[in-house]
DNA sequence: ATGCTAGCGCAACCGGGTTGCACTATTAAC
DNA sequence: GTTAATAGTGCAACCCGGTTGCGCTAGCAT
């Protein structure tokens, strides 16, 4: 019997449901086991529908973890520049300022998204091969638009050229990832790592750690520009 | 007919010698296609045995690349210190001194090797993985000892502390895994960069953004620790 | 000369991603 | 009201890379 479990999505109201089932269910299991170890049968079975039947919502497996990854982009980038120049309503006269407040802000936004950390080391690595162009044109172009945004915010708070902001976000983005890397490679790896002395810091430190290393940059930075 | 195609390595320098090969040959194309796209059949087949034996010579594909990383990070480690502290011997009086020169020789000698650059993008998450946890064990160390090596370089010429030297360390070899991600992410992926001119940059530009974000780095310390 | 050992190739297996196809529920057309 | 087209689904097969089990044989040792 090639009875569908549950009713067809026919209306495009029923198929941008279903879409989002599959991401939320792909989000939660990533958070979960981390992206590397989940396979489209996990996300199919806890969907609910047939991996084949998830592939006429995404062309391939990596293309649902790239629409991830620019939800990622597009909430951490809010996220820092809500916290950087909070919008007029706030009351929060404290804008954070100073490269150390700063550099806190970038780190804690970050660390504070494991599954962020996670597609962010994955990304132009593993995340966009089998996947056309066109979706790696629209998360590129995305991606980009947000980490501009972030640079802007950056400069509006320190004395920062456009390039040199632009180098502080990636120094973020790719140290965050990096880290991350490191602090939850598996399960049995991590109680690996935790059990080595010399290692466990890296496994345990990792937002004290980013917030050290971003300080250093924006510091840098900043000095050279300053009056 | 089972018969070996070539001659059988009985003595342990024979092993040592096939062993070699197939790292040499693990090598030679991973610099030409990318760690990624590098398949045990086509190592095989460019040594010229089946795959099946050469696992008897190591246990998975990853520790294959694990040994080409701990490679990578002796010769790295090597270079660097080489340059920042020149042995007696050498006639250079101009030891390598100020942030940006450090930085540029940190930036230099990793840009330099692109293989090393691509393993550390994959170390943590793919490499480490399907191997046994002694033999992560043994590069951990390794990469350990050289990474405090060059951060001791470091505080030789910058007046860093021993934590800031490492975080710095981390810094180069992070971002360099990053950036080379965007640089050389597969040839159709690679082509479509380049013919993207906001992304161009990115792809062209990894030793001077690196430089530059090394040498922010480097002087956010220094001037912060600095008479 | 005759076992024994150990390196090798082959073929099978496994698991993940992808594709082709049959099935049916809805909808549209007559 | 019946019938035909459409479209979403499940199943099974396929592909391909990594891994494992097994038989074969070259070379050493007895």
């Amino acid at each position: 019997m090639n009875q569908p479990k549950f009713e067809r999505a026919r209306s495009p109201e029923a198929k941008l449901i279903r879409e989002t089932a599959i991401l939320q269910a792909a989000e939660r299991l990533a958070t979960e086991h981390g992206v590397r170890a989940v396979t489209l049968t996990d996300i199919a079975s806890a969907v609910g529908m047939h991996k084949s039947a998830m592939l006429r919502y995404f062309e391939t497996r990596e293309e649902i973890f790239l629409r991830l990854a620019a939800d990622g982009w597009r909430e951490w980038s809010q996220d820092v520049r809500d916290r950087l120049c909070p919008p007029a309503g706030k009351g929060a006269a404290d804008t954070e300022t100073g490269p150390a407040a700063v550099a806190d802000v970038l780190a804690r936004t970050l660390t504070a998204r494991p599954l962020f950390c996670d597609l962010l080391a994955h990304t132009p690595l593993n995340l966009e091969r089998g996947v056309s162009l066109d979706a790696v044109r629209i998360f590129k172009t995305l991606a980009l638009t947000e980490a501009a945004a972030v640079g802007s915010a950056l400069c509006a708070v320190l004395p920062l050229t456009p390039a040199q902001a632009g180098n502080a976000v990636a120094t973020a983005t790719g140290m965050a990832g990096a880290l991350w890397q490191m602090a939850a490679p598996g399960t049995e790896l991590r109680r690996f790592y935790e059990d080595t002395p010399e290692l466990a810091h890296a496994v345990v430190d990792v937002a004290p750690r980013l917030a050290d290393i971003l300080t250093a940059v924006l510091r840098g930075y900043s000095t050279g520009n300053a009056a």
